[in-house]
DNA sequence: CCAAGTGAGCTTGTATGGTAGTATTGTTTG
DNA sequence: CAAACAATACTACCATACAAGCTCACTTGG
């Protein structure tokens, strides 16, 4: 058994811009970095037409740019476009917060509860990347209790993206157990059926997400443009 | 000069893209098409590579959907999916109504006006296609006026599916002056600096945009899923 | 010494050949 | 006659080769 492939599934496309993805908002690779194709082919061994297709998926989610004939580069964090993001993101959850206050499904509720455990755990454990996976789920659930699952799917690349900004403000259980209890008061709200304390519980949540994020700005100019 | 081929921009696989994009919404390739990457390629002179790009480009905003190893097919329309798409796109374009309602870009203004005057002549004149290009230019400028550009960008597919759906209701000036009514309310309320109309009058736009829906269903079942 | 030109070495973009897998169809058999 | 089976034609996918364009360092002329 090979332990460094687990071959997840998929074509090798796929396979390829999952990997890069995950390296890319994790800041393994950083903002700037310089991608080959070439490269990149060779250190996956593969060829270079399914790093190509990658690399223009993750051009169309905005996590490389590529300049034709000239390279493809990993984008830099920008504050203004991060502010932005947050918008529409809050738009969308404050929406998703508000229909599932009048309607949720049971099934979701479930794994919710038990979502919120595992958070709490990993949060005192000081996963960073097990945490961020798991509020992931959270808000996937949501979405798909509320009955609306393309939302998540509008907002997965937004909170990508938010999530590769403040993957350095994640520092230990002080910053993410808040986050947990801003969950768990969203959560409360929808039990008790208040669309407008769920939608504030939301507000409130996504809005002191990117705080850190100057501070992060000011420790790591690198990073932004 | 070529007149056929206008030669828009950018590499192949973006042209082609952006052409069966078009035609996907125009309705030129029915729901439920097979599309074979050969016949493209010779249909266009090009070779199979920059249309398998533009495919996968079409797969990601699922225009089409691709069956590995059996084809690809234009996706059929469904219902259930509209009406998910509705709810994320009146999520941030009610967002975007009212923080227009707060302050909006002078320029902007000045090109909505242009295009509210311009969307009347090509309503009364019956040109379907050049009115639902204004339509959208209306929604991109709303967008940028209103300091939040990234936010056309997250409904901007949204758009273009639910376009398709009502391609076919857009049948006269009828059905066309009153969305350029509704978007005169729209603007209205902006001037007037009121949020709540703003967002009122916006909803009430995106909610009848589908009216028609069950209708189109129903003298076109063979579109639909 | 400086500046403009030039060519080599990168890059992405495109074309083509080959492979694995699936649906179909013609054939064979109970 | 019906049903199971095998060969064929089609697909997406990957690998390889070639072409076009940009960057930059070196050269060369002033």
């Amino acid at each position: 058994m090979d332990a460094i492939t687990p071959a997840p599934q998929g074509s090798a496309a796929h396979r390829l811009e999952a990997e890069l993805r995950r390296a890319i908002i994790g800041l393994e690779l950083a903002p700037g970095t310089r991608l080959s194709e070439q490269e990149i082919a060779a250190r996956f061994g593969v060829s270079r037409q399914p790093v190509r297709e990658a690399l223009i998926g993750l051009a169309r989610t905005r996590f490389v740019e590529i300049l034709p004939q000239r390279g493809t580069i990993v984008v830099k964090i920008s504050v203004r476009k991060m502010m932005q993001a947050r918008f529409v993101r809050e738009a969308v959850e404050c929406a998703v917060a508000r229909r599932a206050a009048e309607g949720f499904d049971a099934g979701a509720r479930e794994r919710i509860c038990d979502l919120l455990d595992m958070q709490d755990k990993l949060a005192r454990r000081g996963d960073h990347a097990a945490f961020q996976r798991h509020d992931e789920l959270f808000h996937i659930t949501l979405s798909e209790g509320a009955g609306c699952p393309l939302a998540w799917e509008a907002v997965s690349d937004i909170k990508a993206h938010m999530d590769r900004a403040c993957h350095l403000s994640l520092t230990g259980p002080e910053v993410m157990l808040p986050l947990v209890a801003q969950h768990r008061a969203i959560i409360d709200a929808i039990d008790a059926r208040d669309a407008n304390a769920a939608e504030g519980a939301m507000r409130a949540h996504l809005s002191e997400i990117l705080r850190a994020l100057p501070h992060i700005e000011a420790e790591h100019p690198e990073l932004f443009e």
